[in-house]
DNA sequence: TAAAAATTTGCGGATTTTTGCAGGATATTC
DNA sequence: GAATATCCTGCAAAAATCCGCAAATTTTTA
């Protein structure tokens, strides 16, 4: 990877997140932390962002105020997102749903992997898009207003046709005894779909989610296979999912 | 291997990869690292691609986030979008590219009508989605990542499908001579499959572009029923289009 | 057609840039 | 206040660049 298109990369991720860890920064490019560390000093001299002990700011984000925070729960829904992507590797064909999550986990991709993207979700694909080396197909039907994604019996079809490695779900309720649940009844039948293309079903959430129910449901427990949430796999209020057989991260 | 030819093959390697790299530039054309070095520098200096130390990015690379840019002659593509959204009426069935010009249309929409727009492209199905009346179908297949446009066989099926009331392209050059041209080949075709899906179609285009030329053809000047630019309909530069038939708005 | 001129190319070597590493200094955390 | 993480400094190896020059090639000219 040239030096100017890390840099790039860096002041890309760096608008994107409001601030990058040095770390991470490592740890998805696979140089030494001396190289991001010069690389960040260079672009805090041209006023492209602020350097911090350990990574750095947005200069954006320097000015307005923290009360306004860009997403709810967004701390947690980045490690969500770290986690999630550890799970993609070269080559795979992903299908992927929409949702604040899911679009993290688009902003946080690793630049060098390439893989297939599949969703119905236009801010997820339009997230997907920016990415340089993967590809991206969008799924088309009648756009739901609200959520910005594609339903109807068109774009079912369409995702029964496919069968992919993995497919990433952000979900808004999960009872161990109710599985996984919703409130637009047109995006559950898509994500029902989904749910029978993939391989192997992976579901993000975040904590506070965990034992909540809506009125329909998207599937049991037994579907999925991994659940990620921000806490770590041994935290008590994860080990009924556990012990039924799933996968924690 | 002439030195035209390397250099356009190099133009070409950067164009579709957005960075080359000086040794695989070597490696494949077989010649001396010198050499390409002061090839690459004179593409440079015509401002073709941009040098950096190790091998070359695209010119696009440089320039910086769109979002928060302002966009290209706003005011003239608001009046546009004015005169075209006079032509929507109740009930009717639309469809529509993608494009600045486009987009500014889909804001300027009378919140009570009642339409059903059908598009390709990702930010123009999300302007429509705002709206709070109308219905938004958007095509999907692969997605072309500079134009956030479904390009494919797929949607070309699709399309060609419907036959729609109205058709709305937001144009990039048109000549009384070779008629609407374009410089994405795999976009065009989507296009052509929009021309001959509807009953009636609209150019949009802002002053400057007319009689401008591009690579590849999309339709023929009688192809097209109406066109709009920010002029008034009898300015001069406009008279051959009048003449030629077409309805200038 | 052959010589002259201009351009292009490749090479050796000096110089600069980039990168990673080792160490000691500084900051952060519990 | 000790443990850990982060930062800075200098250094050295590797890679890329720059420079001048001569050989090779193409173009122009006599």
């Amino acid at each position: 990877m040239l030096k100017k298109e890390r840099q790039a990369y860096i002041l890309h991720q760096v608008n994107l997140h409001n601030k990058v860890l040095l770390t991470d920064l490592c740890e998805h490019i696979k140089v030494s932390d001396d190289t991001i560390r010069r690389d960040l000093q260079e672009l805090a001299e041209e006023g492209k962002l602020i350097k911090v002990h350990g990574g750095a700011l947005s200069p954006s984000f320097h000015k307005t105020d923290h009360s306004s925070e860009p997403v709810y729960s967004y701390t947690q829904k980045r490690i969500i997102a770290q986690k999630a992507v550890s799970l993609i590797k070269n080559g795979m064909f992903v299908l992927s749903g929409g949702g604040t999550t899911i679009i993290e986990m688009a902003r946080t991709l690793p630049p060098q992997l390439k893989a297939t993207f599949v969703s119905c979700s236009l801010p997820a694909v339009q997230e997907y898009a920016n990415h340089p080396n993967s590809e991206v197909i969008i799924i088309g039907d009648k756009v739901s207003k609200n959520s910005k994604f594609s339903v109807g019996s068109e774009a079912i079809a369409k995702i029964k046709q496919i069968k992919s490695d993995i497919c990433f779900l952000g979900i808004n309720s999960i009872d161990i005894n109710h599985g996984v649940s919703d409130n637009d009844w047109d995006v559950v039948q898509v994500k029902k779909a989904m749910i029978e293309s993939t391989r192997k079903l992976v579901c993000l959430t975040i904590a506070e989610k965990i034992n909540s129910l809506q009125p329909i449901q998207v599937c049991d427990i037994n579907d999925i296979d991994i659940l990620i949430t921000e806490l770590p796999p041994d935290d008590p209020c994860l080990q009924p999912y556990v012990q039924a057989g799933i996968h924690v991260l």
